[in-house]
DNA sequence: CATAGGATCGCCT
DNA sequence: GGCGATCCTATGT
């Protein structure tokens, strides 16, 4: 149910980001619970990949969490409003991640609801990584949590969970990532992938 | 210390 | 489809 530590600690961080899809991502907040299905992910394959905050090694106060072991929370904040959630994965000081591109809303929707001030939920109301950290809750201070364990810290918890939904590969889209043009050709990888789930 | 720019979104036309 | 919001982060002096 809750994913282990070896699921994130494998090597091929393109492997990760196709087997997110499907999987709950669940927070808790203050003791409110939330969660929603992973149908949209991206994969940054750390020091080699221009894309990667880590490219050729780069390190800083931010991507320092990236240098952690895999099941950490890379939380950051884009265009001074978006906390972007991603999953740290493989061995300690290799610095690849996974970007959480959107969600089907699960737990917690009216939560969801008060979080955006919306009526009702869209068909879009969890796509996009912007949205996915705003309707869970997900804030850019979460960066560095633990994803292995549900404990989190006092106020903050994610976690990620296999509801044993199997996913065909014929239901996958692979293509290139979103808003990475200056990643060269590297922009070009075809990283990024999408559950095309029932209706959509 | 100053500055430029970003793994986006929502509202406007 | 075009654009402004909004502020942290990284980099340079």
């Amino acid at each position: 149910m809750l994913l282990p530590a070896a699921f994130y600690l494998r090597p091929d961080v393109v492997q990760i980001a196709r087997d997110l899809l499907g999987k709950h991502l669940v927070t808790c907040m203050n003791g409110e619970i939330t969660s929603g299905i992973i149908c949209e992910t991206e994969a940054y394959a750390g020091i080699t990949d221009k894309a990667s905050h880590a490219y050729q090694g780069r390190r800083t106060l931010r991507t320092e969490i990236m240098y952690h072991k895999g099941g950490t929370a890379y939380v950051y904040l884009c265009y001074g409003v978006h906390s972007l959630f991603n999953v740290v994965t493989n061995q300690k000081e290799i610095p690849h991640a996974v970007l959480i591109r959107s969600v089907i809303p699960e737990k917690g929707k009216k939560i969801m609801l008060a979080r955006t001030r919306k009526d009702r939920i869209t068909k879009d109301f969890g796509a996009g990584p912007g949205k996915v950290s705003k309707i869970l809750g997900i804030h850019y201070s979460h960066t560095g949590l633990d994803l292995t364990t549900k404990n989190g810290n006092s106020t903050a918890a994610i976690w990620i969970e296999n509801h044993g939904i199997q996913i065909q590969t014929g239901d996958i889209r692979s293509g290139p990532r979103i808003g990475v043009d200056y990643a060269g050709e590297d922009a070009l990888l075809p990283y990024r992938f999408r559950f095309l789930h029932a209706g959509g």
